[in-house]
DNA sequence: ATGGTTGCTTAGCAA
């Protein structure tokens, strides 16, 4: 079984890149991050031909989450459980193949200090509260998405220069491991100790080609279920593309 | 150095 996640930065530009890669790479799920399109808008067609079905949870201009699998998806979650009718939406979380899969859109936070990081923060509090009202340590569960932290210096090209800035702070990092507390590991980290690996490349200032990046997506998965992964990677491919997300998409594999 | 680039929407915000 293989799992992926990644942040397309709007599924109407990046529809071909999407499918292009599913035919490619065939996984069974793939959790999307910034959707950016109405759930009306979403092109579930495009995907069903390739023979995935889709669970969408998205909004005009901003954020949108959504599950492919090539089974279908029971149990779906659709936000918090207290969210507001107009609350961002950043999370969905379904069943598939006997595996609970989360797949969050984590709040960017734009500069420490600010309206949008406390948000963040509190975001963040909520998730930690998710996990321990709504779900089973002891059952096979994937948390993955764009977590929008870099969790350690080794994550991260130039760690000094973005000491205690936006992504790498010591509270939203502090946030994020009380969430993985919870009971999950990091599957990459479990497969690959050095630094360099990134996931995210800014668009500004060359930084693909440069490996000026951050490790910001992420697949934390329960121990039960992390005892089963074989291998994860980061596939780098997509971003060499023309016209490409800023993101990279990310990969576990599992042996049953 | 508050720049640079992309997407949605159409000037300004968010990333």
């Amino acid at each position: 079984m293989k799992i992926a996640t990644w942040n397309v930065n709007s599924i109407s530009v990046r529809l071909q890149h999407v499918l292009q890669w599913l035919d490619g790479n065939r996984p069974d799920a793939l959790c999307l991050q910034e959707i950016k399109c109405v759930d009306a808008k979403f092109p579930a067609g495009a995907f069903r031909e390739i023979g995935y079905a889709a669970e969408v949870f998205g909004q005009p201009t901003y954020n949108g989450v959504a599950i492919l699998s090539t089974t279908p998806a029971a149990d779906v979650q659709r936000g918090f459980h207290n969210d507001a009718a107009d609350a961002q939406r950043r999370l969905i979380a379904a069943t598939i193949g006997g595996v609970r899969v989360v797949n969050v859109y984590i709040p960017n936070g734009s500069e420490v200090g600010s309206e949008k990081y406390e948000f963040k923060l509190s975001w963040l509090a909520r998730l930690r509260k998710f996990f321990e009202e709504a779900c089973d340590a002891d059952q096979p569960l994937v948390l993955c998405g764009d977590f929008n932290v870099a969790m350690e210096d080794r994550d991260v090209y130039n760690p000094k220069e973005w000491e205690g800035k936006i992504l790498c702070s010591e509270p939203e990092r502090a946030a994020m491991r009380a969430v993985r507390e919870w009971g999950m590991v990091d599957l990459f980290r479990r497969h690959h100790e050095e630094p360099g690996n990134y996931t995210w490349w800014d668009y500004r200032g060359g930084g693909f080609p440069r490996n000026l990046g951050l490790r910001l997506d992420h697949l934390w998965a329960s121990e039960s279920l992390a005892a089963k992964c074989t291998a994860t990677w980061i596939d780098k491919l997509p971003r060499t593309l023309e016209k490409p997300s800023d993101h990279a998409p990310v990969i576990a594999e599992f042996k049953f």
